[in-house]
DNA sequence: CAGTGGTCTAGACCACACG
DNA sequence: GTGTGGTCTAGACCACTGA
């Protein structure tokens, strides 16, 4: 018995997964645990990463699957896009699924990152995005009723605040996004069908006017295999 | 008993750190297990979220201790500074510790990324990053050794590999940096005190000089709650 | 040395999917 | 119903800290 179990394992898994052929599942977890000659607490533990990278996909009920090799959704921050946007231009096929739209009242928070007065109407429009078929991103977008009400939404909605307000001809300007890693809160981590505390990149972000203001304020989650956000750095004069 | 220990229990957690003074030990995990009516594997696994927002930190053998409010770096990633120059400038004092500096032979991943034939001899630096005497971030930086020789890091090397190069006069013009989230792995969690499997973010980066050759490859690791990084992002045009 | 956090085990019960 | 992953428990042993 190896005095390391985890890195043993992680190894061992690494390898199974990688010769089990895309779409097939894999022995359930207690089998596993018994055949890796671990503890089933000690196997999900492993499991978790592997998840992450999106190598694997868990189903309660039916099973843990492998994933065939994922093109991942590549993007540059210095530009703001919707996710749609790029996945139209790498050919990818996107949908949203769990769409949630509710009127809601800004609270002390909200009002300060949205420049409106408490108690202020706003638009709360929630969805996860996935690509050919996965859940890959969580999306929460938080807007003035006066910029979007409910009943300025398209029936045909199809995922992206963005550019529901571009195709109206607003005049956006910027967005200033914070970027962070975060571990999935039990909210989140169901409409994405991953685990709770399972590892996800996180902006939360304001998106600005010709005039400066705020339009909407977003969150953003995303599952890190499937994406690749990358930021050109210019070096500072030293 | 709730039906939701987990939920009850971050809000209890959220409550009890909250009302002990910073600096002051919590009570140890079996008893503070007994004390909210959890197992200790469940305290544990909702004291994670709490550690990664540098709200407590625990020292194996000592126990687990209630943080004062942190100042977090803050940075904009359109321009590249070191973690030095923008704590300088937000008045923070930061160290490095464990640091390792060795010659290494280029595999083919390294040859690919920073342009150098395989088998070249490279440099690589890797060291912690402490602010307020708190691991924050691990920092690993590649280079051929004819950019960076282990003899040109000079004695009082204190942790930036940029400021080393920009002093000695090379010229640098951009970085491309590669922005993700993952889950801390054995080799970077023992260096951060941190717990395996926590909530990393993670940079890795491609340095480029004027004449568009890449002289720097470098990972880093970042504990999300002593690091804001933000970004503004054009509109592109719709 | 006693007490702490770090890791792992074995087993239980639940919610959910699918036949 | 049966089998799956999701959650939680109780307890063990280890490595480390500090008196």
């Amino acid at each position: 018995m190896a005095n390391f179990p985890f890195q043993r394992l992680q190894s061992d898994l690494a390898e199974l997964i990688k010769k089990t052929p895309a779409g097939q599942r894999l022995p359930s977890e207690p089998d596993l645990a018994k055949q890796l000659g671990v503890s089933r607490a000690t196997l999900r533990e492993a499991m978790r990463s592997f998840e992450t990278q999106g190598l694997i996909r868990r189903r309660q009920g039916s099973g843990t699957f492998v994933v065939g090799k994922v093109q991942a959704l590549d993007s540059g921050l210095e530009v703001l896009e919707s996710l749609e946007t790029i996945a139209k231009r790498m050919g990818l096929e996107v949908s949203i699924s769990d769409l949630n739209i509710e009127s809601i009242v800004a609270d002390e928070e909200l009002s300060a990152l949205l420049g409106v007065p408490q108690d202020a109407k706003l638009t709360r429009v929630r969805r996860v995005i996935r690509a050919e078929s996965r859940p890959v991103a969580y999306l929460v977008d938080i807007l003035p009723e006066e910029i979007l009400h409910i009943k300025d939404l398209p029936a045909d909605f199809h995922g992206s605040v963005l550019d529901c307000l571009l195709e109206r001809g607003d005049l956006l300007t910027s967005s200033r996004a914070n970027i962070s890693a975060i571990g999935a809160s039990a909210d989140v981590a169901k409409p994405l069908e991953i685990q709770r505390g399972d590892v996800l990149l996180h902006f939360h972000a304001q998106l600005f006017n010709a005039e400066n203001k705020v339009v909407d304020y977003s969150f953003s989650y995303f599952i890190p295999g499937y994406f690749h956000f990358h930021v050109v750095r210019r070096v500072g004069n030293g």
